[in-house]
DNA sequence: CTGAAAGCGCTTACAG
DNA sequence: CTGAAAGCGCTTACAG
């Protein structure tokens, strides 16, 4: 059943009951509502192609990822994802993943130029990231996941990884630690060294230092975070506690500290950030661990609300949000031995 | 730049271009090659939208998956579809991720009369799986990744399940075990029901019981993993070895045999089916876990080829693969405790 | 081998 | 409030 049919069996023209569907003011209410239950009669609904075609929107939002190196193995980015194309799915879009062959760039090109998408998410920004000075010169609209560095006002949603992992510090520092440890994300990425800056922030505010030796970096994997961990244990002043960027190192960082036949909490304080992915629970680990907190699944959900926002004209300036991140306290977390 | 520019720029019809475009034989070798230039120099791509319209081709793939219970938040399913995404992307094919807020039923309809997508990809069926009969009512072509219940024939991808757990429990009994646990994924899946009848086929084929205290089954995380795990080894007469059916459950059973102070291996022997995925490698186990392997993310590349296939008119009878299963032995099966 | 023309199924000024 | 008509940017018989 096309629109044209529809049109037919009701007596009507196809402008009107286009018209009719899509909600427009000018029509009767009464034929607006004979359209209405002769759709639904129907089962009628309107060929996407043509759709788009006609109004020049696609009603599509893209995401592309690097082959390779791929962010959709990362469970994070899968959480994030979950988010995106649930709520954009109420809202009537389609979600296009796609992978990047040759470079992000060309992937990013041919999307826009068959005007596949609308607007695209950019996730897992880097500090200084190529792809946001190429989706402007495409003209694609753009929303990022978090920040970066840019000439120019975009929109973007991030949490405050500063004021997260200052926080953290501030709490560890409080109860009595000196040597606090970050077991942090790649620097590359943007978030990390935001993280870097808080933990920074906090130590050299309460007059301690913040040597290289304390300060690791490297992928989010429970290997890394085992490796970071254990070099820093294995240093002549090693720390009592560590900040750890997320919950894989964090799983990481509590093998190397168990398997140094230390026990985490009283020997070696452990603060987590959790994006709050279902599979690992912070709470549920022994001891359960405390966290700064902040859910990527509802990053995702908001995520598709602002690119909505974009999409209807919203200046990107205005479409700028940053997060606020709560600090949950556990049992991973007391004052360091013989405090 | 679009081909009515293109066709001008070129003093050539649009009909001419389109062709040339398209790789139509009957257009002059040095006018395919001026269409050619000129599309490359004006960074030409045809829009997509237009396209689908004028062929009635969507060039995408969908793949809807119930909200709430949500699979993307499983790594597997993220794994399988990286590699579907990476296939699909070098045939220009688009995969449309699609969440089902409603039911998926609705979301399927929703695809298929909008004309959002030429075919979808089912995933994780269950044994008697209602999405198949609606997927054949809506004449949507589809692709199963793995095999259900059918009154005729459709395509599908999958492993040899059956098989694979045949060949672990035989591998276990001629190492001279005799009770052999099964840590299998949720029954209602039909790959679950498939590995439990291999499982039980090697029993009883040497004349060993399958009794249902050593057939657990339940999600395949770690929590669960270890909850059936421990069940067993609390038993009067418990395993002295067991099958996982995911690497996620493997980990659950080693904490739970380690918790009980049973030594991996020399105490108790393991099996874990492993798909491949990237963040956790059976091979850096401590010890290093046997497993039956086959890559699921392989699985994505290869379902994006069939349903390229499919769309093009091959017989669904005639798109069915079931691929053979590795078994790769490793440290942590053993000969039983005092065999 | 090439071009003129119709058509894919919508939307949207424009006229009434 | 409604309809006739043009247009979105392609593809594809059909004629030559």
């Amino acid at each position: 059943m096309n629109l044209k049919e529809l049109a037919r069996h009701l007596g009507l023209s196809q402008s009107t009951v286009s018209r009719a569907l899509n909600g427009y003011q000018d029509v009767s209410p009464d034929t607006r509502e004979r359209v209405l239950a002769a759709a639904r009669r129907f089962d009628y609904s309107p060929n996407a192609s043509a759709h788009r075609l006609a109004t020049g929107h696609s009603g599509a939002i893209g995401i592309v990822f690097p082959s390779g190196n791929d962010p959709l193995l990362d469970p994070l980015f899968t959480d994030f994802l979950s988010g995106l194309t649930n709520s954009a799915a109420r809202r009537q879009t389609d979600i296009l993943v796609s992978a990047s062959l040759d470079s992000a760039e060309a992937s990013y090109r041919r999307l826009a130029q068959r005007g596949s998408v609308d607007a695209v998410v950019l996730s897992s920004p880097l500090v200084e990231d190529p792809r946001l000075p190429l989706l402007d010169r495409l003209g694609i609209p753009c929303v990022v996941h978090g920040r970066t560095r840019s000439p120019r006002p975009y929109a973007f949603l991030d949490i405050d990884n500063e004021g997260a992992f200052r926080q953290a510090a501030e709490l560890l520092i409080s109860l009595g630690h000196r040597r606090i440890g970050l077991v942090n994300g790649d620097r590359r990425q943007a978030f990390a060294v935001d993280r870097e800056a808080g933990w920074r922030s906090a130590l050299l505010r309460a007059g301690l230092s913040a040597p290289d030796t304390l300060n690791g970096s490297d992928i989010m994997t429970d290997e890394a975070g085992y490796r970071l961990t254990a070099g820093m244990l294995a240093n002549a002043t090693p720390p009592t506690a560590v900040i750890c960027s997320s919950i894989f190192s964090a799983m990481g960082a509590c093998r190397a500290i168990r398997d140094r036949g230390l026990t985490i909490g009283s020997d070696i304080s452990v603060i987590a950030h959790d994006d709050g992915i279902t599979s690992i629970r912070p709470e549920a680990h022994h001891p359960p661990l405390t966290t700064t907190f902040s859910s990527i699944h509802r990053a995702g959900e908001r995520i598709a609300e602002i690119v909505a926002d974009l999409i209807d004209g919203k200046d990107p300036a205005r479409c700028q949000e940053v997060w606020p991140v709560d600090l949950i306290f556990r049992d991973s977390t007391r004052p360091p031995a013989g405090a």
